[in-house]
RNA sequence: CGCGGGGUGGAGCAGUCAGGCAGCUCGCGAGGCUCAUAACCUCGAGGUCGGUGGUUCAAAUCCACCCCCCGCAA
């Protein structure tokens, strides 16, 4: 059961083992992007690519649902991103129960968005971890963890890539170990717990009264979408690829210092922000130098208002 | 039929409303200036104005259809 891009390397794995996938379950096609067109989801595609039943469920406590899944008769349930909550009814049908790949060392960081928060907070390390799925969102037994080193250049879509594909790689592993019966749960720890709730428009707004290094972070993390952003002369200018520069308090946080060919300097609350790579609404992404080619930002404009 | 912005020398943009010599910044080339430089000055090359059709004496500009890029919303 899985939805999105992150959960295709683990269906990949499972299409190459030796157990039969019976069925891949996501979420419904959607209207999703500009003329909103019904899209398939990304695990959907690679599933009929190889000719394997795909349900989509409107509601996972749809009776009608859960007898199609019964009549599977699985032994394993694998979640990898599926994107919604599922009911006990669902966690025991399968033989073995269910079992879910997640993109952080819990429990730090549960919920839809780990990835991303994971390089927001400036965590020097995070992985993915193989758990027994509970009713309380990823929080179920540890069967299995492997953690990733997160580098200064790793953005969300680098790091989810890679965290996708060591995801699958433990994903084998542990289905491997709890076939042989050499796989011992053990709960989550009660300390650290953090969550990483999903991603949404507002959390991109950069505000400038943080630190530049925790700005630069935020820009890693929702790079490359949906992106961090904030606002000249009212209109949105997303940013894709920013630096910290030391510098001495300045001006108000918000303010371009300069404006030249080695880039867009901003005071932020703590240092400043040198933008590297940014986008006008309606136009595309460009290096700073070419955009500020066409759209001349003066020194002493006031960023986000 | 979800809302909206855009496609103009190599890059980024103005010009389109109100049809009339293809413009700006940067880059590139040559020359000059300078102890010197990504600085400065002079000169120069480079464009089927996304495509097709239409209107017109005349279309980047007006009309119709099509292709492509992007922001929002979902």
């Amino acid at each position: 059961m899985g939805t999105p891009a992150f959960a295709c390397p683990s269906l990949e794995v499972l299409l190459a083992g030796p157990d039969q996938v019976v069925a891949v379950v996501c979420q419904p096609d959607r209207p999703r992007g500009r003329g909103l067109a019904v899209v398939p989801p990304e695990t959907k595609r690679l599933a009929e690519r190889h000719g394997i039943h795909v349900l989509q469920p409107e509601r996972v406590r749809d009776a009608a649902f859960h007898d199609a899944l019964r009549a599977l008769q699985p032994d394993l349930g694998v979640v990898v991103a599926y994107g919604r909550i599922l009911p006990r009814v669902v966690l025991d049908l399968p033989v073995h129960g269910c079992i879910n790949v997640h993109a952080s060392l819990l429990p730090r960081h549960r919920g839809a968005a780990p990835v991303q928060w994971a390089i927001a907070a400036g965590d020097r390390e995070t992985g993915v971890t193989i758990m027994r799925m509970s009713e309380e969102m990823d929080a179920g037994d540890i069967l299995l963890q492997r953690t990733l080193p997160i580098r200064p250049d790793h953005t969300g879509g680098t790091l989810a890539a890679e965290l996708a594909e060591l995801g699958a790689a433990a994903l084998r592993e542990a289905i491997d170990a709890l076939k042989a019966g050499r796989l011992e749960p053990r709960p989550q720890p009660a300390a650290g717990v953090t969550f990483a709730p999903r991603i949404e428009r507002g959390h991109g707004r950069l505000d400038w009264t943080r630190p530049a290094a925790e700005l630069e972070r935020l820009v890693r993390a929702l790079a490359p979408a949906p992106s961090a952003f904030t606002t000249v002369h009212g209109k949105v200018l997303k940013v894709h690829r920013a630096e910290v520069q030391p510098g001495p308090p300045g001006p108000p946080p918000g303010t371009v210092v300069s404006a030249a060919a080695d880039g867009l300097v901003v005071q932020t609350g703590e240092g400043r922000l040198r933008l590297l790579e940014v986008q006008l609404e309606g136009r595309r992404s460009l290096p700073v130098t070419a955009f500020l080619t066409g759209y001349p930002v003066p020194a002493g404009t006031c960023l986000g208002r």
